[in-house]
DNA sequence: AAATTATATTGCCGTATGGTAATATTAAAA
DNA sequence: TTTTAATATTACCATACGGCAATATAATTT
């Protein structure tokens, strides 16, 4: 089966924008951070070594494009990854990255 | 079985530059119309409608990064799509984009 | 060898955006 | 209600990079 997608304009617009959020470092460290499980602001600082500001300024950018979601509690907001696509589009970029060095 | 790939700061960096390469529209549109097969750069550009130098550029950042290859015939450069996993990689956030539309 | 065709390269400009420091906001505690 | 803690926002700077126009290169034809 032929299994060729053609997505329009529109598609590919949308797709190079999901793309984009996850083709920073920064933002991927938080992500790789909340692939363990829901965490606070602060627990991601300490755990990329990231500043503060900047990991409020990613959140506030995988938030907006629905990468991550968040609850409030108190002082703390915790967040977590709301696409569960992505870990999978992780895992299979990085598994093929590993076929490449085989070679 | 869970499935959690944690990856390593070096792996991370090898990711963000794989996605990186597929965030920019005018490159994803070339990979798009090579998806249908090999094409030489003359075909690319009326495809994609794209300048002749803009496609140059971008082929040459696909090809620097693997993710599309080159075979010369004469006065022409043909390019195909070289790392089969970005198709796959397209289709699954095309379809959770889809996913996401219709809630 | 000139002319032509296909593709690549270069230089420039403008924009987008990440990092940072400082400050603001918000909620809890004292 | 002042203080403290957690997070967000703002403003600024520097860099990266895409689009474009012009030019260069390389292979072919005449």
């Amino acid at each position: 089966m032929k299994d060729k997608i053609i997505f329009n304009d529109e598609e590919l617009q949308s797709l190079a924008r999901r793309f984009k959020i996850l083709s920073e470092p920064s933002r991927l460290k938080i992500l790789r951070c909340l692939f363990k499980g829901e965490k606070c602001v602060t627990d991601i600082v300490d755990t990329t070594g990231l500043l503060q500001a900047n990991v409020s300024k990613q959140l506030r950018v995988l938030l907006i494009n629905k990468a991550v979601e968040c609850r409030q509690e108190g002082l703390q907001r915790f967040y977590s990854v709301s696409d569960e696509k992505i870990q999978k589009i992780c895992k299979l970029l990085c598994d093929s990255r590993k076929k490449d060095d085989d070679k």
